[in-house]
DNA sequence: AAGGCGGGGGA
DNA sequence: TCCCCAGCCTT
């Protein structure tokens, strides 16, 4: 595609008029904020982001006031937006910034932002086109749609062969004026025209030189990946351990489903409650009453689990309380640093916890 | 190269 | 239900 298409240029007359300018990562549209925003825009789309980010830049300012944050609070921001390790990279990688000299605290240049954690080649190219202006090519899910259909990209997204064409493709459009609009608009455009379903071609600036639209086969582009999987279906079984209104919290393994984060104990394949218990540090002779609460499903991108609640509540908490780094106790509707399944569980205003209290001598 | 990692929204 | 999403990291 010679470049006296102005494929650029088209994108950018269309998003004068159509594209979306009142994100709130673009007022004021500083590094920090740019940054932060891309992270969370890893496989979450911009509307459910919204609400995230301006609570989390309300309580974290600054590259600085994140990097001496609490790791619990800043999960806790987190929790509900998914893929947890975002969040952990992403407070990593502020105090490996807050540790550089004032001067040159954040990268101007691709290379540099990938060397933090949780930044890879398109986050740290949005980041230093959108928040510098410095040419700089992204290729996200919206980008990658565009170009497959516009180019007729063969082969499963993500085949190595398919990748470098898309890079070559992204950053051959990439102009060198209004790097920061252009970044922006592509993805609008990704994401509003070029849809995955039902693309609305006749409002495309770039429809009379896509290849895909000339042959009617926009929907056979970007080509799906050869199969997948089975869903398949896990069950696990929960301990609400209460006493009063603290609840005990485990800290999960950092692998795995919601690494690092706290949740209710969860029961080891076929543990007996009597050999949970002490292993908790709870003594059996403390417990009031069990409540075996009503399941519920809760659906991955690869499976479902269905989560089973049993609820124990104690007549005191143990004489010995330990407070350490894998166990501690929290107050249920103040805790910090779980996922929305691990909250769902403590939340005092799910019914069945009410039942319980109200049965509690 | 493939799989793991959340959760929500739309068809 | 199934698919997809402002990807990255590990193996």
């Amino acid at each position: 595609m010679a470049k006296d298409d102005d494929f650029a240029g088209r994108v950018l007359a269309w998003w004068d008029v159509h594209g979306r300018k009142d994100l709130p990562w673009q007022h004021p549209r500083t590094p920090y904020r740019v940054w932060v925003s891309e992270v969370m825009l890893q496989q979450t789309r911009a509307n459910t982001v919204v609400p995230y980010f301006e609570r989390f830049v309300a309580a974290f300012p600054t590259v600085h006031d994140l990097a001496s944050a609490d790791p619990d609070r800043v999960l806790h921001l987190w929790s509900g937006l998914g893929y947890y390790a975002r969040a952990r990279n992403l407070h990593e990688a502020a105090r490996r910034l807050a540790a550089r000299p004032a001067t040159d605290a954040f990268p101007r240049e691709v290379a540099g932002w990938m060397e933090l954690p949780g930044v890879g080649r398109s986050t740290a190219g949005a980041v230093v086109a959108q928040a510098f202006g410095e040419r700089a090519s992204i290729l996200d899910a919206n980008v990658r749609r565009v170009l497959a259909r516009h180019h007729r990209v063969e082969g499963s997204v993500a085949s190595s062969s398919a990748q470098t064409e898309l890079w070559r493709l992204a950053e051959h459009h990439t102009p060198t004026q209004r790097v920061a609009d252009y970044t922006q608009a592509i993805m609008d455009l990704g994401a509003t025209v070029c849809r995955s379903a039902k693309p609305i071609c006749d409002a495309c600036p770039v429809q009379d030189t896509c290849a895909a639209h000339a042959t009617g086969e926009e929907a056979q582009f970007p080509h799906r990946s050869p199969r997948k999987s089975a869903r398949r279906l896990e069950r696990r079984r929960f301990f609400v351990i209460t006493a009063g209104d603290l609840v005990l919290l485990e800290k999960r393994p950092a692998n795995g489903v919601w690494g690092g984060l706290w949740s209710p104990p969860e029961r080891r394949e076929d543990e007996p409650l009597d050999e949970c218990l002490p292993r908790l540090g709870v003594e059996l002779a403390t417990v009031a009453e069990t409540t075996h609460a009503a399941p519920f499903r809760h659906g991955f991108s690869h499976y479902d689990l269905d989560v089973l609640p049993v609820y124990v509540h104690l007549t005191r908490l143990p004489a010995e309380v330990r407070d350490g780094a894998s166990l501690r106790w929290a107050r249920r509707d103040d805790a910090l640093g779980l996922s929305a399944v691990a909250a769902k569980l403590i939340a005092p205003t799910e019914p069945t916890q009410r039942s319980l209290l109200e049965t509690d001598p």
